[in-house]
DNA sequence: GTTCCCCTCCCCCGCACGGGGGAAGGTGGC
DNA sequence: GCCACCTTCCCCCGTGCGGGGGAGGGGAAC
């Protein structure tokens, strides 16, 4: 295992350091200190796994994953917080990262952690995991008003972004009629237009990012 | 700690009753066959943690855990999945899961799963932390080309429904300025309209469900 | 200097969209 | 039997939107 290590604090490195290099067949093949060198280190080293840091100066560690990640490497990228309820945490997975964990972890877990990313799962601490699965709940403020299957129909078409001639071409039935669920919907849910209505099928997460267009 | 153990399978029941009663302090406060007991079940013994499964005849699991996160209990959750990589994670968090975990973990995980979600933190197994991940990062066909500065304002406008006339207001700038972005933002999306716009903005991760309505 | 691109603003045009009416048959509840 | 809702279809009308032309100023690159 080919272990590399990118923070900005000299200390917090050779804390990380000696609990990698514990690890029998594992290696520290670099240091970084910031985000530049970070990238620099993957393209030379090619590690199996990169422990990153988020706050760094000039180049923080997110953009430096979204480098690596979108420069094809098979390096994987667990990123390393301070704060147990890091705001970063979305834009961490939107960068790419394998991994979102806690520095202060007994060093067995972050052992195990490095294991779990290195062998192509995923994995984010339990505080972390909760505000993606809460986002994906919209726990309370959810909850569509009470659409006809039709209307859910028509809803999903829209959500695909098609044009009430091309609904009414895929559902069988007149552009008239399409209109007319159209209307219904714009007046269930509340808003001015189909644009709107799309936002709250998403909001609501009546579709998910994801579900519509890479499926078939 | 008060466990209670739905699953259609009194075997699997069996298997799930050792290992949590096992555990010094923990009681296994009852059992459920099928999702309409589950639900009776969390009503009347309102157990810290229900271990889940989802297929079962008639009500189903997603369908209970539904109705009894909504019901407002302070039971949580931990769906419970035969297979790694299960199509479900997301509708069992959507439906407000607290976890999503495989049956065949060594016991002590299982243990510890219900520890941590029991805790109020949710969890889920690295192989659907990596699918969600994936969802969020969407490796691969994701990024939005090229867009100016004042294109993203007009987008993010877009995104939160406002008609051109409202976007000028918002931005400072005349309706004519508003179209000519707009029609920018189209030709280099290769979209029709707006609500296509807005349907690339929300699958590219743009904009994220949660972050425009609920944030100030 | 020239050459881009961005941002701003303006014109005309056509049409899809949304709002206002309505009407018909089918299903299900009371 | 009546009423409510869904689904289907039709009319008219106004306008917001998108497509097609531009044009001028400013900043960065070269």
């Amino acid at each position: 295992m080919r272990v590399a290590i990118v923070d900005d604090d000299p200390l917090v490195r050779m804390g990380l350091r000696a609990i990698v290099s514990s690890e029998d067949g594992w290696d520290v093949v670099g240091e970084a200190g910031d985000g530049a060198a970070a990238v620099a280190l993957a393209a030379q080293e090619r590690p199996d796994v990169m422990l990153m840091d988020i706050r760094m100066p000039g180049v923080d560690g997110l953009s430096a994953t979204r480098e690596i990640v979108a420069s094809g490497s098979a390096t994987r990228v667990l990123v390393l917080t301070t704060f147990e309820v890091d705001e970063y945490v979305f834009e961490a997975m939107r960068a790419g990262a394998s991994g979102f964990v806690l520095k202060r972890v007994p060093p067995a877990e972050l052992i195990e952690s490095v294991r779990v990313v290195a062998s192509g799962e995923s994995l984010l601490f339990p505080a972390s995991t909760r505000a993606v699965i809460e986002r994906f709940a919209t726990r309370g403020a959810e909850r569509l008003p009470e659409l006809s299957e039709r209307e859910e129909d028509v809803l999903r078409a829209l959500a695909r972004g098609r044009s009430n001639g091309e609904i009414a071409a895929e559902l069988f039935v007149s552009v008239e009629t399409v209109k007319s669920h159209v209307a219904s919907i714009l007046m269930k849910l509340g808003v001015r237009d189909r644009t709107q209505a799309v936002i709250v099928a998403y909001e609501s997460g009546f579709v998910l990012p994801g579900e519509t267009s890479e499926r078939r």
